[in-house]
DNA sequence: CCCTGGTTATACCGATCGGTATACATCCAG
DNA sequence: CTGGATGTATACCGATCGGTATAACCAGGG
């Protein structure tokens, strides 16, 4: 990755997130970074192409943070999970979930659209892990699968709501559904 | 609403939510309508106000038919409010909620931002009356707000699975929390 | 020393964007 | 029978879109 190349990636990992994706024009990015649009083109060809790198840098960033968080933490992580994503430093409350966004604005086929599904799909199969660590007694793909859409319907009103009420009160609900599970047996 | 509006707007509501709010243009939507773009510009000005009442048409068209379903069903009603989610004939899988897509798009200080708001408002004002019904034994508010996180969290991955496996399976968790607060007390 | 890869600067391309202007047809109500 | 509201048809506006072309500059390594 060039110097350049990097200050692009920079400047569109803020621009797409901040004003979305399709009412950016590849000429403020190139502008944001200094730098031309006959460099952004030999980087990355197209701005199709930028968005997949953008994605994919979103999520390479978030899933560092979150494994060194995870590193660092005592049971229950599942809730660590959930705190990463509210204290990420990419994260913008009025902004709200970046793949989520970005899916509402790629058009069908699009080649961002595998990213954000690896990403979904990749902090699901994180989150099964966890809950069967925290929560051995119940059956654990089922709570997974019901912890993951407090979380998500949490961050999709994130941006909607302007602020991480409901992320905080997601990670309440999955806290005492995690508590159930160890009375249970 | 004159006959041509009303065109517009029926071409505007499966444009705008298909193919996303900022990839349509309003040549596009007037041609599809079958009307000049002078037409369109007479009755709604601009672009963002025309936004503006394919949200509030989307908005009334969903709530009369959900107040429809309500009215013939019988408890749980709160599950039939999940159900007319998916049932409900704008409701296009691969597309997910229009709303929250619209939220992915709209820039800060759109007007259309109020109308998506009172939209979630609404819905959540209507789930927490139906819990408080269905399940008189809990906390009201509490289980409105979990049931209205298993449900956002649901609708906003409609559009990113492509299909409401997700929707049924929260309409499954909701289910079991209205019996657990059947059995407590 | 010179060649190459990374970069800047600037100008340009056709297409499309949201929005406006002008002129003419239709039709219903006063 | 006439005037205003509703509509069509078409052409145009400046701005911006994604993307390309040409030319020069500069640093590092064979």
């Amino acid at each position: 990755m060039t110097p350049a190349g990097k200050r692009i990636l920079d400047a569109a990992g803020g621009l797409f997130y901040r004003e979305g994706i399709n009412a950016v024009g590849v000429a403020l990015v190139a502008d944001t970074a200094g730098v031309t649009k006959k460099t952004l083109y030999d980087r990355f060809g197209s701005k199709d192409e930028l968005v997949v790198h953008y994605l994919q840098r979103r999520h390479d960033d978030w899933w560092a943070y979150l494994d060194e968080r995870l590193a660092a933490a005592a049971p229950p992580r599942t809730l660590v999970l959930i705190d990463a994503y509210v204290s990420h430093p990419g994260l913008e409350a009025a902004r709200g979930c970046a793949f989520i966004n970005a899916a509402a604005e790629l058009p069908p086929g699009h080649a961002g659209w595998e990213v954000i599904r690896a990403h979904k799909r990749a902090v699901r199969t994180r989150l099964a892990e966890l809950i069967a660590q925290d929560a051995p007694q119940a059956d654990a793909e089922d709570l997974a699968e019901h912890v993951f859409l407090l979380i998500e319907g949490a961050i999709a009103h994130t941006g909607i709501d302007g602020g991480d009420g409901r992320v905080q009160k997601a990670r309440d609900l999955a806290a005492r559904l995690l508590r159930e599970d160890a009375r249970a047996g």
